[in-house]
RNA sequence: GUGGGCGUCGCCUAGAGGCCUAAGGCGCCAGGUUGUGGCCCUGGUAUUCGCGGGUUCGAAUCCCGCCGUCCACCCCA
C-alpha cells in the first residue's frame, strides 16, 4: 500500500514554492507599510471559540471543522478561519490597552472538511489582516486598500471589487420580516436548500442560482435599502474614502457571507475569468464578533485571501516567478584524497556568500559536470589530486568553455563578487 | 452532501477484448578516451496499466465497488 498525501490536502514541491513565497512577502510587505505587524496564532484553539465566533448555524462549523478530543478530553478544532483566533488573542492578551486599532497580518493554513475541486481544498493557506478597536469608515478603506494593493503589486489585473453593506443586528431585526414576506407566499415553490435557507439564512435567499429561485429574487427588497439612517451613513462614507483612494466599486446589493460574525461592510475581489472557486480575497466588518466570543463589545474589520487561488491566477497569467536556480558554484572533486578539502572549499564559498555545492555520489568527472550543467551552476571548481599536490583548482565557466588554474588560497576571493 | 467527466513509467502521451511478457517523448542513471558539461549516439529505467472484485478461453481495453482528481451545485479563500 502506498502512502499518499490525505484528500484535499497538497505538498508544496520546490516548482510551486517561489509563486507562493512571492505572494506572502509581497502580501507582508504591503501589509507592513500601512502599520500592519504579524501575528501568529496556535493551529488549533478550543472548538468552541469557533462555535461561538464563526456561529453555530455555519457550514464550516456545523459540517467542516476538523474536530478532536485531545488525550486530556479536551474538544479541540483546527482552525476553519483566522479571525477569530485574533479576536480570542486581542481579548487574552488585553490588547485593548494597546493604541487602537490593534492592526495585524497573518499567513496561516486553514482546515475544512470541504468536497475538493479547483480553488478549493481541505487545507489551504490564507493571508489575513484585521484591524481591531476602532470603528471609522476610513478605517474599511485602508483594509481593502491593503487589499487592492497586494493585487496590483503581484500584477494580477482585470479584478473586480465587489462592495455591499449588510447592516447590523438591528438593522436586520427590521429588514429580514420583510424579506420573508416576499418569499413567503412562493415558500413551496423554491428549492429544498431554499425552504431552509428562509428560516436559517434568509440573507442567503437573494444569490441562490436555482432557475426556480431566480424569478422570485427579481423585486425583493434589498438589505441596503432598508439600513437605517447611521449605517446607511457608514457605508457612504465608506465608498467616499475608496473613491478618493481610486478603486473601482462594483455595487453587489446580494452580497452576503458565510459566517455570522459580518456586520455592515462586505466586500470580494474576484477576478474577470468565468468559474466556480475564483474569490482570492473576501473580508468584512465584525463588531459583534468580540463580544460573542467573550470580550467588550469592539469592533473590528479584516479580510482573508487565499494564497493557493493566487498562486493559480498568477500561473495562469503567466505572472508567476520562475524557479530558484541552483548554487553558483559546483565543487567537482575527483579521487579520494581530493574529497575533504572539496568540502571545506564549498564551505568556504558559502561563507563568503557564494552559493556552493558538490556533486555528490563519487561520479565521474563527466557526471559531475553535467550535474553542475544541469543544476544551473555558473562554475565548476575542479579539485583532483594533481590540483591538491599543486595546490590549485581548476575554474571552468559553465557558460561557454574557458578554464583557468586559480591558487587553492585565491579561489574564494576571486568568486566572491559571484553571488547567486 | 448531490450530479457528471477522467485515472497507462517521476512528467506528457500511444494503445479502444487476443499483434501489449505495454510503445514514444521528456526526465533520471550509466557508457561512447586514460580527468572535462552543453549537441549527438548507445544502454538502463512500469513483470504492468489507481485499488479490489467480476464477465471472458483471454482485459490496460467491458461491468461493479472503492480511492483519487477535475467540473457543476452547495459552501467558500
Amino acid at each position: 500500500m502506498q502512502f499518499r498525501a490525505p484528500r484535499g490536502t497538497h505538498d508544496v514541491l520546490p516548482a510551486d514554492a517561489p509563486a507562493r513565497e512571492r505572494i506572502a512577502s509581497v502580501a507582508r510587505v504591503t501589509a507592513a507599510a500601512a502599520g500592519y505587524r504579524a501575528f501568529e496564532p496556535p493551529t488549533f484553539e478550543q472548538a468552541d471559540l469557533f462555535v461561538r465566533g464563526v456561529g453555530d448555524g455555519t457550514d464550516i462549523v456545523e459540517k467542516e471543522m476538523y474536530i478532536f478530543e485531545d488525550r486530556g478530553g479536551e474538544r479541540l478544532a483546527l482552525r476553519p478561519e483566522g479571525t477569530a483566533s485574533v479576536c480570542r488573542a486581542y481579548v487574552e492578551h488585553g490588547l485593548a490597552n494597546a493604541p487602537q486599532p490593534v492592526k495585524l497580518f497573518y499567513v496561516l493554513p486553514i482546515f475544512r472538511y470541504e468536497r475538493p475541486q479547483a480553488g478549493r481544498y481541505r487545507q489551504h493557506t490564507q493571508f489575513g489582516l484585521e484591524a481591531i478597536g476602532v470603528r471609522d469608515p476610513a478605517l474599511d478603506a485602508e483594509v481593502i486598500s491593503v487589499g487592492w494593493r497586494i493585487m496590483q503589486e503581484l500584477g494580477l489585473r482585470d479584478l473586480t471589487l465587489l462592495f455591499n453593506s449588510i447592516g447590523d443586528g438591528e438593522d436586520r431585526r427590521a429588514y429580514v420580516p420583510r424579506l420573508r414576506a416576499h418569499f413567503e407566499p412562493q415558500l413551496d415553490s423554491l428549492c429544498g436548500d431554499c425552504r431552509g435557507r428562509f428560516h436559517r439564512a434568509p440573507l442567503r435567499l437573494l444569490d441562490c442560482k436555482q432557475e426556480c429561485c431566480r424569478s422570485f429574487q427579481e423585486g425583493a427588497p434589498l438589505i441596503g435599502d432598508h439600513l437605517r439612517p447611521e449605517s446607511r451613513e457608514f457605508a457612504d462614507a465608506v465608498r467616499a474614502h475608496l473613491s478618493a483612494l481610486g478603486i473601482p466599486v462594483r455595487e453587489a446589493p446580494t452580497l452576503v457571507r458565510g459566517l455570522d460574525y459580518y456586520t455592515h461592510t462586505v466586500f470580494e475581489i474576484v477576478p474577470a475569468r468565468a468559474g466556480s472557486q475564483v474569490t482570492l480575497l473576501a473580508g468584512g466588518r465584525y463588531d459583534g464578533l468580540i463580544e460573542a466570543i467573550g470580550g467588550k463589545p469592539t469592533p473590528g474589520i479584516g479580510f482573508g485571501m487565499g494564497i493557493e487561488r493566487m498562486a493559480n491566477d498568477l500561473r495562469a497569467q503567466k505572472l508567476a516567478p520562475e524557479e530558484e536556480a541552483g548554487p553558483a558554484a559546483l565543487v567537482v572533486a575527483l579521487g579520494e584524497a581530493a574529497g575533504p578539502r572539496a568540502t571545506s572549499l564549498a564551505a568556504e564559498l558559502r561563507a563568503a556568500g557564494v552559493s556552493a555545492t558538490m556533486a555528490f555520489g563519487g561520479r565521474s568527472l563527466k557526471a559531475q559536470l553535467r550535474h553542475a550543467h544541469r543544476t544551473g551552476a555558473r562554475v565548476a571548481l575542479i579539485l583532483g589530486e594533481r590540483e591538491l599536490a599543486a595546490g590549485v583548482v581548476q575554474v571552468r565557466d559553465l557558460s561557454g568553455s574557458e578554464q583557468r588554474e586559480v591558487a587553492l588560497a585565491e579561489v574564494v576571493g576571486e568568486l566572491s563578487g559571484l553571488v547567486s
